[in-house]
DNA sequence: GCCCTGAATGAGAACGTTCTCATTCAGGGC
DNA sequence: GCCCTGAATGAGAACGTTCTCATTCAGGGC
């Protein structure tokens, strides 16, 4: 295999010297004549050169490399949050690569280690909950995903999930519904409390009473959504509505619905969050609160973009953007319950 | 911002020459003393010393880093994959830069261009069809996902789609289904004629007629599944089973189905293909054909690192994962087709 | 005619590794 | 005591850029 050619070649070809190449390689034609200018491209074309981008990273210290750290691009949550990144760093010519942290510390702590071996730019994470004390030596911009909660000092994109939760459980209060059910995701995560409060600060707003039965715990996975149903529907006095923390949930909970023959809408309204790609698939379409997944990775690779043009200058930025009543078919006023079969 | 301590700051603190600094950092143990060796641990210790990979990558001309190329990572069959090939080369200390060439041949080009710039060490791509001739001028080992048909000379994983169409179609036989339909891709495009001719030969292994009504073109969206459903099951004579040419066209021909109050899968059946996590969620959930997704990322991986670690001295291979029936809720015998309500 | 200015270009160090040779030196054989 | 061997280590070039200064030189002002 030959050889690729270097700037020495070319340089050696037109009869310049390699900084006159590199002038005109590095777009300042301004200050190279026209005829010189015309000898280098003649020669780069003929050898067929192409900038060796590790050289120019060694002398500069700029990689054009960011990393992108999310829980499992296998879960339909972050591929759209991954396109939005990919998209907006990819024309100002930035390289992504995308790590699955499977929210385990150690895993994540293997790749903030490969960002500084491999002296990339930048780095766009959905930390876990350990990874803040490791953020300090990481010498490079770092934009979070999520709530930011915990990492002061760092440029943060999310989604306004509070006041989502209100749009959604005042929507099921508009068709009628008093009797509303919350399946939330694990207690334990910061995020699922806060849907929780917001549950809780619905019901004080609308004078209703709040009712242990009709709050239940679980996971984000479907098995948890099913289970949750299976408990609400089986009270003596089953909910009208549910609100369910993620879709995967809400879905599992229309399967449990189906399966135990309740007609959804008609004899139970069920809502979810997030309004992924399966949301708008399943049967009956699931009405949910859309997250504007593609344009938190849009904001968060604008802001790092930001952050690596200005440094300091900046003040610390906490985006939150707004979600969106999806409305479909899960959900309607509710019917008399004793019409149910 | 202090300097990031270098192997020569290492060197000097130690006492030793930074050639053997780098011995010790490259884990060529055997040939430095023990004493030594702790000198030399000790100051990178002390100095937080880290090896800079990008003068390695210039030094070595190796950089560990791969590029993935699939159509799109929002395509719910694409993750899978992704990780399968994410997971395998992290373990051999391989980054991966997945990019997204939307089926455009031009955006395709420019990954291509960055490979080459970033001198990264291999590719795995899903060729749009333009490709081939570019693959020439690569110099770095190409690995193929998909049937790599028109591309001969290079490595290639893919599923085995033929034999997987006969299982799905045998399998609707064997609960009785004698008047199948068939909702293919666009027939513009090599696979999906692929799964035309398997649908041919099935019916006449089994000595069934074609009926060319039965026999529905359109693309591989949600909506296209609907528009085919639509048209099968307003046939004078509408089949009792549909095999779609993937998940998302069964999931649509589903909806459509529903809308029309037929009852799924008493009284049509349908059955899918690919197994992409929505076809578990769906209502009924999707009987189909699963691909092997992230055991393909996997192979291709391993092909690439063979590739990467012994050159040309191994053989061309074209990988083919066998694909495997799953039964779920979609399918059953064919009822009487009176028995409609 | 001389000097000054600024445009155009070149020389060469530097980035932080790796890797080839060269050098040092201890210990054993005679 | 001398030589040889091999283990341990060091010197310094090289990878291909970028970038700072230095140099060249044409043209204009006086």
């Amino acid at each position: 295999m030959p050889k690729r050619p270097t700037i020495v070649d070319v340089a050696k070809l037109a009869g310049v010297s390699k900084a006159t190449v590199a002038r005109v390689v590095n777009g300042q034609h301004d200050i190279v004549s026209q005829e010189t200018q015309k000898r280098v491209v003649d020669a780069i074309d003929k050898l067929g050169y192409e900038r060796n981008s590790i050289a120019g990273s060694l002398r500069t210290d700029k990689t054009f490399m960011i990393a992108l750290s999310i829980p499992d691009i296998t879960n339909p949550f972050w591929p759209e949050v991954t396109r939005g990144v990919q998209d907006t760093l990819e024309t100002s010519e930035y390289a992504v690569v995308t790590v699955n942290s499977d929210w385990d510390a150690a895993r994540e702590l293997k790749y903030l280690r490969m960002v500084r071996r491999n002296r990339f730019d930048g780095l766009i994470i959905n930390p876990t909950d350990a990874s803040s004390t490791y953020f300090r030596d990481m010498e490079v911009p770092i934009v979070l995903l999520g709530s930011g909660n915990g990492y002061a000092g760092y440029d943060s994109v999310g989604s306004d999930t509070e006041s989502a939760v209100q749009i959604a459980l005042d929507y099921l209060y508009s068709l009628g519904h008093r009797r509303i059910a919350l399946i939330a995701g694990l207690s334990a995560r910061r995020k699922n409390t806060s849907r929780y409060h917001s549950y809780v600060a619905f019901l004080a707003r609308n004078q209703l009473k709040l009712d242990p039965e009709l709050v239940v715990h679980g996971d984000f996975s479907l098995q948890a959504g099913q289970d949750a149903m299976r408990q609400l529907l089986s009270l003596p006095h089953p909910p009208s509505a549910v609100f369910a923390a993620n879709d995967i949930i809400a879905i599992g909970a229309m399967q449990t619905a189906a399966a135990m023959n309740w007609r959804i809408p008609e004899q139970i309204s069920i809502i979810g969050m997030d309004d992924i790609y399966m949301a708008s698939t399943s049967l009956p379409p699931l009405t949910t609160i859309a997250k504007p997944k593609y344009e938190i990775g849009v904001e968060a690779a604008r802001l790092l973009l930001a952050r690596l043009e200005y440094g300091d200058d900046l003040p610390i930025r906490a985006v939150r953007l707004p979600c969106e009543l999806v409305v479909r078919g899960s959900t309607a006023p509710p019917a008399e319950m004793t019409s149910r079969l």
